[in-house]
DNA sequence: CCCATTTAGTTCCAAATGGAACTTGACGCT
DNA sequence: AGCGTCAAGTTCCATTTGGAACTAAATGGG
């Protein structure tokens, strides 16, 4: 149960360099950690998100729930507060401070919905779409860069197999549980 | 620079079933978002940590950090809290809380680094590192659960995907920066 | 058609968080 | 050696967070 499946043998001077420029317990928890997965995941999605929110937070004055809803909003207009948190994990009530401080600031505009009147339907504003469209192209460059390490086809193929995992999603387990494993 | 590299259309009639499954924006978030790297990352890592963390929380009483921090010295003994800051991304005052309640709690014990008279060196005691032990199995339960969407050579390839990205990481800019592309 | 249950969003408040300043030890530089 | 700068860990305190209770509207039996 100790090691990571990806073979730590091959001499490769650009893992060689990483392992140097790494915290040797990040190193560990890499390729001498059962759970590669996530932690690999939480890697590299903490290398994407921290500049990321950095940016925004000093660019905007937006902190990282209130960014979550005004791109959650501009990638599909008129969503209501219950999709944000249903597709970001985040609280209902801090998503709803969030929102009302978007509004405050008219980054975002509301309806309620005429088919239930308990909910709002969000729209971004000029000002407001001004920020996500600045954003946007920030965020693929990242994302270019992070990339870059890959071909094509490899790109293609992380692409391929997060699809098929988030496919999946809906049937894996939402608690951990003690597997009636006897002996 | 609308949507992301999956091909949406295939009739696949697992995917059909994640449609309906998932939020509207959580669909939009993976399949219509030039951003799908991150999201796809920070969704599947946050249906591995939040299971995880509730059963930890629930089951032990510890918090998140306090369990970040455990099962860092679970991995490799004798580490230090700047190891632990610097491979979790956690600001320093939020470990050193948590180590000194691990530490109250008998968990993790410490002794002065030699080499280094501000540093301290950690160790699981016998109770933390049953926790870990306990621990440990449920967790690499869980990834076994969502990697099963994936033939063993998927796997495989998945692991050593995001192994190049990890050794491609110090090479990543930390920070965002409007790029002198003119015109 | 009414009442019990669920759901969208808000409010309350105790607890967690994290930036900044602080303490103590290490490391260079002359 | 002596001194300025840096690093490990802690403390302080204003802000953020998130569970739980709440309001109002929807849903679904009987």
């Amino acid at each position: 149960m100790r090691r990571a499946p990806t073979a730590l043998s091959r001499v490769d001077p650009d893992r060689e360099q990483a392992l140097r420029e790494l915290d040797p317990l990040t190193v560990t928890k890499l390729w001498d950690n059962p759970c590669w997965l996530s932690f690999r995941l939480n890697f590299v999605a903490f290398r994407f998100n921290d500049p990321v929110y950095r940016w925004i937070e000093t660019r905007y004055g937006l902190v990282r729930p209130e960014f979550v809803a005004l791109y959650a909003v501009g990638l599909r207009d008129g969503v209501a507060a219950k999709n944000i948190v249903a597709s970001s994990g985040l609280p209902k009530n801090t998503l709803s401070r969030s929102i009302q401080k978007l509004l405050q600031r008219r980054l975002l505009r509301r309806e309620t919905d005429h088919d239930d009147l308990r909910s709002f339907v969000l729209y971004l504003t000029g000002p407001g779409r001004a920020i996500f469209e600045e954003t946007m192209p920030l965020m693929v460059q990242q994302q270019t860069a992070m990339l870059s390490a890959l071909s094509e086809t490899e790109q293609r193929q992380l692409c391929e197999l997060m699809d098929k995992l988030v496919i999946a999603s809906p049937t894996w387990p939402t608690d951990l549980e003690k597997e009636g494993t006897a002996s």
